[in-house]
DNA sequence: CGACACCTTGATCTTTGTCAACATGTGTGG
DNA sequence: CCACACATGTTGACAAAGATCAAGGTGTCG
């Protein structure tokens, strides 16, 4: 069975230590950026960094001094409390930022590790700020990305406080769907670089129920899984339960 | 009974329209800001608009053109989906920002509506970068407010994700208490602005619990509730109630 | 091949939701 | 200023969704 994602995925080793070059350009930066911008840009992001599967690219307390664009790989951040209750609040995929949360009180809020093999870029935020002093338009996108992170939280707020268990699995494989996608792999058929219990966690559920709802959409004729491998047979079924109260 | 707690009121019409007089001044700018800083801002901050009881201040769809700051008065913002599910995703009081969310696609994403009459700060946001453009330490401010946005649904994420119901509303009500107490009001003795089914929807809870467990609450001896009126016997234990698991 | 982590399934229990009745509060018009 | 209507909140009985407990299955990696 060729599961294998890898001939789409991207190559590290072919990149360039460059924003112009990058293939995740569309996803991270704003669109029409001049040639001068983007020379300023890859001024600060020099130093990247390589995260090995299970290693954690920051700590819950840790100083900032730096937020990270994924470059490849795949991670997620862990939010705990005082009363040792420890909750996902995040997965992250390429093009998109981490450690936003840290700016706020100069300190990383959440764990975030690295679910496979991963490369990021490493923007020293005070480099950036004074990027953004300088260039209007860079200063606007790095706060469309600031406010993009605020509703991504919100509506999780909405699905934690509002829908029942099946429809918590149906929006999260959709949004998976619709992420793969945009980086040109199949919105049909994909891995779930996470675990049960991290899924079960992020949605407020536990991980037997992840694994009953599984079965029962499998049963249903919606999808396909084979431990981390999913087919979605049908987006228009998974979207219905969605619409139907 | 004298429930009014408007003698440590802020009174709007004391208020200069300016930032440097502005009681809100701690909550709502950087520490240490200079008197040109201030001017700058004061600048594009000329516009107040009152909020009456029950009016919203802008709605879901509305193109974005401009954040709000809570001058006086109280507000709740709602995340609809096309779905008809509506939730409650944020209490707004004084100090506080509103309309962040907007930033990301040029359209607030939310409701938000006033829950008592209210006047709030517009700011203009295409004036505001041009300030965060030529002032450092504003610009840092206000990555240092989107961020926070941010930390606070996490943790409103984590509230929903992984606790009871009489866990949520403990916390519910230490963070008013939280936040009265920072406007120098008592953190003992407050009125809930928003009704029992705001409540409800915010905690991704119903109105029904709610009300049960404010009378255990009362039960136990934590608090006394008279309608919205919300005396805190005891914040130690409902701390408590937290860490017992 | 075996140990261990991860996942699945079933039986039962708990928490919260639902439905219904009633209480209380608020505002309006007589 | 009272009476009524309507919105809001409370309480109880019951139902349902999801959690918990327990057992067994499957895959992975040394």
């Amino acid at each position: 069975m060729a599961y294998s994602l890898s001939s789409v995925s991207f190559n590290i080793n072919q990149l360039k230590n460059s924003c112009a070059s990058c293939n995740l350009h569309a996803l991270c930066l704003p669109m029409g950026m001049s040639q001068h911008d983007l020379e300023q840009l890859d001024e600060i992001i020099q130093t990247k960094r390589r995260v090995h599967a299970g290693e954690t690219l920051y700590h819950a307390g840790e100083p900032f001094h730096a937020i990270y664009a994924v470059r490849s790989g795949f991670f997620k951040s862990l939010l705990g409390s005082q009363e040792g209750r420890e909750q996902v609040i995040a997965f992250h995929m390429s093009g998109e930022i981490m450690g936003m949360d840290g700016i706020a009180s100069d300190t990383y809020m959440c764990d975030t590790v690295a679910l496979e093999d991963s490369e990021v870029c490493l923007i020293q935020y005070h480099h950036l700020e004074n990027i953004l002093q300088s260039c209007n338009s860079i200063q606007h996108h790095f706060h469309k990305l600031m406010s993009r992170e605020i509703m991504r939280d919100q509506n999780v707020m909405m699905l934690l406080g509002s829908m029942r268990a099946d429809e918590r699995l149906a929006v999260f494989l959709l949004n998976l769907s619709l992420r793969y996608s945009a980086r040109g792999f199949s919105r049909h058929e994909f891995y779930l670089r996470m675990s049960r219990s991290d899924i079960a966690s992020y949605l407020g559920l536990k991980i037997e129920t992840i694994s009953r709802i599984f079965s029962s959409f499998q049963a249903e004729g919606y999808l396909e899984v084979h431990q981390k491998h999913v087919i979605i047979k049908s987006l228009e079924k998974l979207q219905e339960l969605l619409h139907q109260e």
